[in-house]
This record gives C-alpha cells, structure tokens and sequence, in this order.
DNA sequence: TTATATCACGAACGTGCGTTCTAAGTCAAG
DNA sequence: CTTGACTTAGAACGCACGTTCGTGATATAA
C-alpha cells in the first residue's frame, strides 16, 4: 500500500493521537483532535480519521466515544507472561507442568519481551537451585525458560532426568544410532553416553537462560 | 494500605476494566461497565469507581467520557529498552559508552521488562564473543546487561581490563588491603590476585546475563 | 466550460455519558 | 430499638461527542 499519500494534517493527528493515548491512557475526541491540530470542525476531523483508517493506520468503532485506537505497535504487544512454576534441583525431576492443570493463580510469573523469546503457549520458567549446572554455564539461582518435551532436535539444550543416576542435568543432546550422547555446554568436559534410551527422559527444551546480579 | 477491602462488585470491575482496555484499547464507560457487572444503576458503578480510586487502585478524569485507566502494571511502562553497544572481547577493553556520546540511532537495542532489571540511566548491553568467560558461566552469544564504573562493591561480578595481561575478564572483585582479588563465579577455579591495584581497570559492573538458545 | 475527486468549514441533530439527587435496604455499634 | 456508615437503585439534568448535511474552495481531466 501507499504509505505516502498522508497529507500535513493527517500526520498532525496521527502524532497527536499516539502522545494523547501516552499521556492520559484512553484516546482523544474528536474534538480534542481538531483543537491540538487547529481545525475547527469536527466533520474536518472526522473526514480525516475516516481517511486513516481506510489507510489501515487506526481503527475505528463507531457511534463510541473515544473509539479509535492504532493499529501500528500497541505497547503491550511486545510483552507476555511465562508462568514460574518451581524449582529444578539436580537431585528431582523437573516439574513440567501438566497442561491439564492449568495455572491460573500466576502471581508467579515473569515477564519477557519478545525479542529474548519467541513466545508459545506452552513456555514455562523454572529457577535453578544449587551450582549442579556450572557445567552447562547455569548457576545458582538463574532462570531458565523451557518448552515441555516434543521435537528435540540433536544439539539441542535439553533438560533431562537420568533415571539410573537419579538426577536432572542440563546437556546437549545428540542421537548417535542407537547410543545418546549427552555434552556438557562446557567444551572442557567429557560427555556422557547412555547406551540404553530408556534411561534417559527429555522433560524439555532450555529456550533460554536468564541471570539477575 | 489495606488492599484487603475490595467487595465482589469491585474486584469486578477492576477486572472488566482490565480485560475492556486489553480488548478494545480504550477504557469503557460507566454503563458499559454497568452491563457486564449486572449493575443497573450508573450510579452505583460511579459509587464504586470512586471507591477503587480512592484506593489508589484507578484513576479518573472526571468530566470525561472513558476518563478512566489503571494505576497498576500500564504495560509500557513496565517495558523500557537498553542500547546494545557492542562486543565484549576477551582480548579488548569494554567498550563502555562515553556519556556525551548519545546513542541515538538506537536501532541495536534490546527491549526488557522491570522485572528482569531494574531500570537506570545509563545501562549498556554487550554481547560476549568467544568462550573466554566460561568460568564465569557466560558463553559465547550471551548478552550482559551492565552499569558503568562507580559504587563498584566487594563481592560485585565486574568486568575488568588486566593491563599487563591485556585482557577484559568478568570475575567478582574483593578489595583485600592493598591487594585485590578476582574470584572466578565457578567455585572450581583459583581466584587471581593483583598486587599493583593499577593495573586493573574496573569496567562496570554485570547486573545480569541473557542467554537465547 | 463541465465533471469528478479531494479537502475544508459550520451548524444542527440525536444520543452517549458523567454527574447529581432522592430513596431505600443492609449491617454492626450504641 | 435507633443511629450512622456502607451499598444499591432509579431518574433526571446537561454537557460531550459522533454523525450528517449543506456549502464552498481547489485541482485535475475530459
């Protein structure tokens, strides 16, 4: 489309518009518009407003007071919310959460921005407890964002349960025919290889690392 | 204060309010909120409005129609963006951005929410490249959020710049009479000490780390 | 010239919407 | 019981606000 075609006062109002929504949370009025911008008919506005949407610049629902907003980057977009659901301790499973059981008392949770995650329904964070994971360059006390299970690829960062050893760890994971090679994020240590399958049970997917000081 | 108080019909609308804003990207009216709330009466929904501002919980513009938002969680503001100055190398100093030199083509930068950091001034995000840090759990690709120089404590992860190893480290600083000690975060690793307190340049301080996976 | 499209102005209409007033029901303290 | 604070209800007032209509100015094409 033809982005070009905004005469003087449509882009006025568009400006004016976004520092009107900024400042006082709700959007303008007609006639709020034509004074900032120094129109003084309300059907001059109108005729404009009615121009932008139709440009795809704003949306408008009409006969309602203060019924437009824009439609280019609402704030909120860029934010979402990934629930924290406990602790990952070497020495337990990791508390995946069951999709049934849905956590709706979220006063934990943390919110992220886009550009660090790419969000999915099914993201969860989990704070890492004790120095199990220097190894994996994970220490006391980060968070690590995981997404449960499904198509691990080889190489991935994969959280899993060593059911023999009895404890989580945080490696690579690569499938080698009918061997699993697990690799530390740490180049200076040896891997580990698990020869029966059934002894290892991928519980998710690192997507991310976060660490406050 | 006592945010014990709210009534049934309060937490409602407060709700209502939340999820309108959420949808239509303007805060509804008096008998908008009347309707979903079952309350007949735009004076009862007036009544409790007043009550949940003068908990703090909302604001109004009276006299205006929609003239209402929520004093929590305005989702920009929770957001706020630090600029991405460059690469940390284990071989060059931080690149530490000189306060008079403004970065204003701040296309490189990234987008974090208050909870992750909380935000100041003059916060700068560098990318790590190579596995130099590994024994301070950071690795290659991971971003640091880090403050410049100033009220560095004892026990603080810094980046500093060894001048006759020519070479940028992250460690934890202690001051230990004349001498300073660098303490590498894996407990594995022996400490450095620096007996010539010039020659170390204290580069700023990590206030937390951010791995993609 | 006429025709069509774009843009601006002002006024009037009808309703949306915040405000205010009166009245009444509930509940705990006296 | 009465009193008073809190909450709900209904109605009316009056301005706010989106809409529509008539008018006119300017510009480009036939």
């Amino acid at each position: 489309m033809a982005e070009v075609k905004l005469s003087a006062r449509q882009e006025a109002i568009l400006k004016f518009i976004g520092e009107f929504i900024e400042e006082n949370g709700y959007p303008p009025t007609i006639r709020e518009i034509g004074k900032a911008c120094k129109i003084t008919s309300t059907s001059v506005v109108n005729y404009n407003l009615n121009k932008l949407e139709r440009e795809g610049l704003i949306n408008r629902d009409r006969e309602v007071s203060r019924g437009l907003r824009l439609t280019a980057q609402r704030p909120s977009e860029n934010m979402f919310r990934i629930p924290l659901v406990g602790r990952i301790v070497a020495s337990e499973p990791v508390p995946v959460p069951s999709s049934d059981f849905k956590i709706f008392g979220d006063d934990e949770a943390i919110e992220l921005t886009k550009d660090l995650v790419t969000p999915q329904e099914d993201l969860f964070a989990l704070q890492v407890q004790g120095d199990s994971m220097v190894d994996a360059m994970i220490g006391d006390g980060d968070i690590v964002i995981m997404r449960p299970h499904k198509d691990v690829k080889n190489g991935d960062l994969v959280a899993v349960w060593l059911k023999d050893r009895e404890e989580t760890t945080l490696k690579r994971i690569y499938r080698e025919n009918e061997r699993i090679r697990l690799q530390p994020a740490n180049p200076n240590m040896a891997p580990i290889y698990i020869e029966n399958p059934a002894q290892v049970r991928v519980q998710g997917r690192v997507v991310a690392v976060l660490r406050k000081t």
